[in-house]
DNA sequence: AAGCGCGTTGCATACGAATGCAAAACGTGG
DNA sequence: CCACGTTTTGCATTCGTATGCAACGCGCTT
């Protein structure tokens, strides 16, 4: 940097003005006349002149940087909700400053996001502690939690209607004749997973039926796909099986495919949840609930913009409508 | 941040040294004695003083900041890379600084993300401009290339031997007896498309064959399922295609099973390029060529630092060797 | 005890841009 | 032509940390 790098004092002198003015055609609003602001700008044209974001975040105090935190992405759903999140923060004229991060060592990465004075952090993947949401809440910066909620007051939570979502699932088993109904879990400590087995549940009891089986793989593929093995390795199969994310649903759906040759539905109905983009191919026609990665977005950028912009202070929870997705494997 | 936030200069105060004391606590290297150091760390720890990385980066010129650029995250291949980056980058002590950007609008996204002083440029997707990387190496910035290659002498490229790739592929089709053999393209103007496809045409005239059925999806999954329907409706039809990637590759064989109700690898066999987890998955279990995204990770990051470092100067094309999974898809 | 050298320390300044304040320029009306 | 209000402008300072330089202290030698 130290050498090559033109400073708004470059573009002054050249344009034989002050650095202040320099530094006002740059600031919305200022007051610089019209005839100097041509000025500098031609003076930065010819120079290549760029301010320099460091600089200006650190008088300013707004680096405009957004930390954005996962701790995986090899389950469809994230990527595309990271994708769409760096955009939307792009067109607001924030930066994403991305950590991804496995629990365990999240404490160094926050403190390191922290150094970089972000003023906002945007926590996905549902398996993230949630006291670490509390640390930064108290040192002012807004969170938001993506798929995930927290009872915590400073974090802002955006996630769907889990509860609901698993109880129409429940219901779609039930009207399609199920009697034999298992549940896959993703990972116990997750609200995601909480919600969608408790709705899932009390939809199943609200008919009088209980649970015939049940696993728990983690949200991960492969353990999915050794618990359904597990599962149906008996005799007492199960005619339904509801997967807590469409990401484990796949595995599960191949196992009983592949490894057992029975059919789905026919055999076996299979349910997931999100409606990854892979849900809706061919070999999979999976059945789920849809969770809208623009709303999501959406929704995590505004709250996030509206406490950064000192617009609201307490946080809030928005939890998006569940929406049934049928295919054909239930 | 103005109020809160803990300054040197507090640390100092509290234990009696001067603020360049506290400074070279945290300077690994600098001058500083033991007695000191404890004192100053007491002082940080019992305020919860952390340096501010951004006044850092201004005065020592090293930002920590990389920037990484893709075009799409659809693709699975693409997550995978960003995920073992973004952590290869972290343990580096380097921060990835993420941009999403189509062609196009890369100008805008280029300028600001040189406004940040990051200390290096990855650019990952196959479409992105090349000119641009260019630019950036004027400005002398460590540029690397992910999965793509171009002439320009200042920019570092990572990619797989595409061209090798692209034969093995079709010496499996011609080894196994395949005649009318097709190919769907990704991307026109990619150095990948074009080097796969080299490589696949040479390995087919070496064996006096030649393409049966050519078409272009971009690669993109829906155009991948267009452009298969399209060459899957005539009356001759091929009985080998490769499609220049995986995730094209998924959308052509569930066209060449669900809607024409061929069987794969009997009536036609299909190959893919890059093994994305997806690939061994048992619906597709397709043949294909592995980029190890491990490796190609590893590679770009030291090509990064490197230069960096000003251990090197002159830019390095680094091109991994292919290797051929085979699955049954051919 | 004086002299030398080395490891520590603090002072002052620098990085590059933003901004409060006062001075200067401008424009208007009397 | 002057007085007054309104922009424009520049000066000086600020953000938080790193670092060259000079001063300092300590231990050791002669």
């Amino acid at each position: 940097m130290g050498k090559g790098s033109i400073t708004s004092a470059d573009v002054a002198r050249l344009a034989n003005v002050s650095q202040s003015a320099v530094s006002r055609t740059y600031t919305p609003g200022a007051s610089v006349s019209k005839s100097t602001k041509e000025r500098v700008l031609a003076a930065a044209e010819e120079l290549g002149y760029r301010p320099n974001a460091l600089a200006r975040a650190m008088i300013s105090g707004q680096s405009k940087l957004i930390a954005v935190m996962f701790a995986y992405l090899e389950n469809q759903f994230y990527p595309v909700l990271l994708e769409q999140m760096c955009r939307a923060l792009q067109d607001k004229g924030y930066h994403p400053l991305l950590f991804m991060t496995e629990t365990g060592k999240q404490d160094e990465v926050v403190r390191r996001l922290l150094d970089y004075q972000v003023q906002g952090l945007v926590l996905a993947s549902a398996t993230l502690s949630s006291d670490l949401a509390t640390r930064c809440g108290e040192l002012g910066i807004p969170v938001v939690l993506l798929n995930r909620e927290i009872d915590d007051p400073v974090a802002n939570c955006v996630a769907s209607d889990n509860f609901t979502g698993g109880k129409l699932i429940a219901e779609r088993f039930v009207q399609t004749g199920r009697k034999k109904i298992a549940y896959i879990a993703g990972d116990e400590n997750s609200s995601t997973n909480r919600d969608r087995e408790g709705g899932f549940l009390a939809g199943l009891s609200a008919h009088g039926m209980q649970l015939h089986a049940r696993g728990c793989a983690n949200y991960n593929h492969s353990e999915a796909a050794r618990v359904a093995t597990e599962m149906l390795g008996g005799d007492d199969l199960p005619d339904a099986i509801f997967v807590a994310n469409d990401y484990m649903a796949f595995a599960v759906m191949d196992v009983v495919r592949s490894h057992y040759g029975l059919r789905v539905p026919e055999d076996i109905a299979i349910a997931g949840y999100d409606d990854v983009p892979e849900a809706a191919w061919a070999p999979y026609q999976l059945t789920t609930v849809r969770q809208s990665s623009e709303v999501m977005t959406e929704n995590a950028v505004t709250l996030l913009t509206e406490q950064i912009d000192g617009k609201r202070v307490e946080a809030r929870t928005i939890r998006l409508p569940a929406e049934l997705i049928i295919r054909t494997s239930a």
